[in-house]
DNA sequence: CCATTTTTGTTAATTAAATCACATTTATAG
DNA sequence: CTATAAATGTGATTTAATTAACAAAAATGG
């Protein structure tokens, strides 16, 4: 069959980066070939929702035989443009910035923070990991020379909704926050949020609700 | 009405702990009562979604009222047990772990890491914001001292499930992870990932895909 | 104290995601 | 080349979550 054109499930979009990490780990150990039972067992999740996400991509397998792994790799890949640095910004080089800055995504080659920015004028002209922090009123220059895909923000809720504002004038359209506090944005720019001390907080109240 | 007996959804608990962030905040800032309406403006979800969400968990409001915010405060509260301090282990003491030892919860009072491990000998005996690294072996001895509610892993993806089968064995049952490599666990045990580089992509894609 | 307004809590309807079940396709072994 | 076995891709079904719609409850203003 052909690919489908129907809008691809939020859901089968979202496990996207699974599989691709998932795929190239087992090329890199050497396997040409697998099916979805066993990719299933690797990633716990069900063989037939991996069927079917796979069917929105096009016709990637083969019955009898499974999928070619360099094939998926390819057609994902290209999805998730990674032949294509994607240059990040990050707004708030504390504790947490700065370990992200060190860390610099280094085993995605495709992931890159190219510039940082803070407020706090001591942190201003450090170099960390070959970026030099500046002020943030300079993004909008940088802009201009180096093309920036998103933004990663450890900017404190209180001043998060003043940064994003600066942000979307720079025509920025993806952002990722650290303050769980929720902003408003156009609706053509996109925010995700990432609540370390909400994730903590389910999971032990999923552990306290399951042991009773 | 009184409170359901039927199982409580799990994205109603998810919200749980934004629930009652929020109302925190709000109640800092003197209000004291809040409707869904205004509450759904606030954290964008649907007032209906609160209103149901709530409904789980009592007869909190009243017609033509609103809630009551001392009051979903002290429900809430004790259904995510913030009046007793809960206590974390940190492995892996790396550029993350490090940031995340120092940041340690601050703003959330009951959280709190209260030791940390690393394999690494050049870290161990480090003292970092008053929590001294220790080697992971001393896991077991300290969970018989102190109460370890959940542990936060940042280590790689290759270590993790040997870690994991050693958290275990000492009987951790809520695992935090910023490696993405699923492991295996019994079923009494929860572990919940935290991709950075999943949420990036996935950022990037909605991007990607919605502005065509 | 009554009429009006507000807002809840919930039943019903809708939407979205996951899973089942199987016809179809392809590989493989004889 | 044919028969058998294996595994896909997808309609049909089930399950879960969200949203709509509204009756019932409580507040408020005369």
């Amino acid at each position: 069959m052909t690919p489908h054109n129907k809008k691809i499930p939020r859901m089968s979009l979202e496990r996207l980066p699974i599989y691709y990490r998932t795929l190239c780990n087992l090329a890199d150990n050497g396997y040409l070939r697998i099916k979805s039972a066993q990719l299933g067992k690797i990633i716990q999740i069900e063989p037939t929702t991996i069927r079917r996400d796979f069917s929105y991509f096009g016709d990637l397998g083969k019955s009898g035989y499974g999928y070619d792994i360099a094939h998926l790799i390819q057609i994902f890949g290209e999805i998730l443009e990674v032949n294509e640095t994607q240059g990040l910004a990050l707004i708030g080089v504390g504790n947490l910035g700065r370990a992200l800055l060190i860390n610099n995504f280094r085993r995605n080659p495709n992931l890159e923070i190219i510039s940082a920015y803070d407020a706090d004028p001591h942190v201003i002209g450090e170099t960390i990991n070959k970026v030099t922090i500046q002020p943030l009123s300079d993004l909008k220059a940088t802009i201009q020379t180096q093309q920036i895909k998103g933004v990663i923000s450890t900017v404190p809720s209180h001043a998060f909704q003043e940064v994003v504002d600066y942000l979307v004038d720079c025509g920025i359209t993806s952002i990722l926050s650290f303050a769980p506090e929720p902003v408003h944005v156009p609706k053509n720019v996109h925010v995700r949020y990432l609540d370390l001390t909400s994730e903590v907080q389910n999971l032990l109240l999923l552990a306290e609700i399951s042991d009773v």
